[in-house]
DNA sequence: GTTGTGATGCTCT
DNA sequence: GAGCATCACAACA
């Protein structure tokens, strides 16, 4: 299975949903710097009032949410950046936004990048992306199998429970705002928004016994 | 623990 | 010049 067709052979919520327990690796400066993905989002494209597409079409800002599927759609929103995967066909705006991982590898520099210590290292878009050291838009419209930031589509770890609601922080009352969109491991503490007592600290929401920062796989 | 608000940088109109 | 696919902190209960 190569990116084009993981990122185009469903349709965009289970490709977002199946994103989940897939570890995203970034070969950069600093080393080698991975984690699990437990939390996404779907976007939808032109119909959708939450997407970037939604009313202005194609700008030169959001060109690449129109490539191939694969392709990274990297954007800042405030000042931090955020991380979307390209997903359907090329001129289809349908994007992935990764909004939460577990640190596998490279806890120590994202520790340093962010200034700030476990869940908080990553438990956001915003926050994964400074915690892997990224604070440009360099990676901008690159293919994901060219570029330094992969996901590994060989390995999975299995969630228990798998999660969907409605999609953080767009404006109140825009018609797709309630629409079911998000996707997180019940129980991980890295999720977005997670309130300590959800927070299932025993096996961090993954059917199998491997402990929260830990190595990774044998892959 | 929960809610609110101000800082922030860049794009498009 | 408005508006954001955010974050961190302060204030309150």
């Amino acid at each position: 299975m190569n990116y084009r067709q993981f990122f185009s052979q469903a349709p965009t919520a289970d490709i977002a949903r199946n994103l989940l327990g897939h570890e995203l690796m970034y070969q950069g400066p600093q080393g080698l710097l991975a984690g699990w993905i437990v939390e996404t989002e779907a976007y939808l494209g032109e119909q959708d009032t939450a997407s970037h597409a939604y009313g202005r079409g194609k700008t030169a800002y959001s060109a690449s949410l129109y490539g191939e599927p694969g392709t990274l759609y990297v954007y800042q929103i405030r000042s931090y950046i955020c991380l979307d995967i390209v997903a359907q066909a090329s001129g289809i705006p349908h994007g992935i936004l990764i909004r939460a991982l577990e640190p596998t590898q490279g806890v120590k520099a994202m520790t340093h990048n962010r200034g700030k210590t476990r869940f908080e290292l990553s438990n956001g878009p915003g926050k994964l992306m400074q915690a892997l050291g990224i604070r440009d838009r360099k990676l901008d419209g690159e293919a994901m199998d060219k570029a330094p930031l992969q996901v590994n589509l060989s390995c999975r770890r299995e969630p228990i429970q798998i999660i969907t609601g409605p999609r953080i922080g767009m404006r109140k009352g825009a018609p797709s705002s309630n629409w079911p969109l998000r996707f997180y491991v019940a129980g991980n503490p890295y999720v977005s928004h997670t309130r300590r007592r959800d927070a299932n600290l025993k096996n961090y929401g993954w059917r199998d016994e491997q402990d929260g920062i830990k190595l990774s796989s044998h892959a």
